[in-house]
DNA sequence: ACGCATTTGTTCGTATGTATT
DNA sequence: TAATACATACGAACAAATGCG
């Protein structure tokens, strides 16, 4: 611990640096998180498998175990990370029984797990449209991936999702792809396409069905539906995803817990 | 620290205690969790003001600083408590800046912060309705208040709320009362009746406007509105405030984060 | 304006407990 | 049983923010 040669910045470098823009100077465990983060990006470490254990991290960007600790910390809370007591600390998944359909949060009214059937309606490519252009971050002109599908409860059509992505990222995102896929989008997007969903925003309206929706959801005309506008994020805060979603919610709700 | 005479559990006491219902071992940072909530829960500490500096914590427990600090960072988590680095943690509160309006949603469209005027409708005592009472576990006949009010945009009616509240604990609440408050509603509860909103959990949906509703909201009948059902909930669990609410969202939405 | 005391924030080191393999 | 990994707990030191004299 004596010198410092070849290892990554420390606090102390930056705060002694008298720039005059003031450098942002940033405590050693969020330096090493950031570290970890770019692993995850980097795809250094695959969602499912085990990251190095704190010891060897510690190790390896010198600095305490307790430092690791909270940077890890700090990555479990965001649910980058799962630590498991003796086994050690996996990168998250949207696999896991626990977290599949993480972002999902329409429940049956009655309380028993949600348990919806996908059929598939669309999926082309197209030049985005300006809207989703700017929101996925695209170039003008750029291409981007439509994904249009229902979710069912039996045969009662309960969600219209039309789904949007960037074209160079899902580079050969076919329907026959999507059609044979068992199991959470998100977790195709993950072990194929190598882009793993951390946090998304979503906006929330309530909507009166216009012809095409309330044909497909099997509703009158002008039925109230929730509108839900979701922009998914990966590693970096980078948008990789918009979800247009309308939810029926005659015998579902949307769940949320304020905090 | 040798004797531990008069000094709350310790979690080798409750981990050697060899009961056969397994007494549900706590980590020691737990217990002064629960220990500061109780202390919390019995108004020792009212909201805004500060606790006791974690050094002096540590003593009176008879704990490490350390040890605290883990109890008052899952508080800090929970917005129970908020530290303030130089100055102490503090008893959270609706009446800042930061923490009013925690648990609206709803936002403008523009992106402009929220600013609705309040129109107060009703306030009456009466016994609490079945479904009421249910959730806000009340004996069958016990009284409750019931308010309605509405929010608005301007001229513009936006939000149309129906609150339950227990009548026990709110005893003394009446429309003088009511009207008389400048600032948040969770504000006056905090500090008139000591019932402190620390969690809520909510149910959303699309409805279609009733005839009242309607009226109230300046709509046309069967117009869509998000419907959101929010339990509120204070130190232990204790639900306390029940409240309906019908949000226009034509140049509003709702929200939120998924993580 | 300056320094000092107080309080939380960060970092380190060490030891021990608990869960898993 | 032993080794490994995370979880808990303690102690110490210094940094950064704040408020006061």
């Amino acid at each position: 611990m004596e010198d410092n040669a070849g290892m990554p910045p420390r606090a102390e470098s930056a705060a002694t640096a008298e720039a005059p823009a003031a450098p942002a100077f940033s405590p050693l465990y969020q330096q090493i998180k950031a570290l970890l983060v770019q692993s995850l990006q980097g795809g250094a470490w695959q969602p499912g498998q085990v990251i190095p254990s704190e010891v060897e991290l510690a190790a390896r960007y010198r600095v305490s175990q307790g430092t690791v600790r909270k940077a890890i910390d700090e990555m479990a809370a965001e649910n980058m990370l799962v630590r498991r007591q003796g086994k050690g600390t996996f990168v998250a998944t949207h696999a896991e029984q626990s977290t599949q359909y993480r972002f999902l949060r329409l429940t049956p009214d009655d309380g028993t797990p949600p348990a919806l059937q996908r059929k598939l309606l669309e999926c082309r490519r197209m030049r985005a449209p300006a809207e989703v252009a700017r929101l996925l971050v695209l170039k003008v002109g750029e291409s981007a991936v439509q994904v249009r599908r229902l979710l069912l409860n039996g045969s009662t059509p309960v969600v219209l999702d039309d789904i949007w992505l960037p074209g160079t990222a899902f580079k050969g995102l076919t329907v026959e792809r999507l059609q044979a896929w068992r199991g959470p989008m998100y977790r195709l997007f993950e072990a194929e396409f190598a882009v793993h969903m951390i946090r998304a925003e979503e906006k929330i309206r309530a909507v009166a069905a216009a012809p095409e929706e309330a044909g497909l959801l099997h509703l009158p005309l002008g039925a109230p539906l929730l509108s839900v506008e979701r922009l998914s994020y990966t590693y970096g805060d980078r948008p990789v995803e918009l979800r247009y979603g309308l939810y029926q919610t005659a015998a579902h709700h949307y769940r949320n817990e304020l905090i």
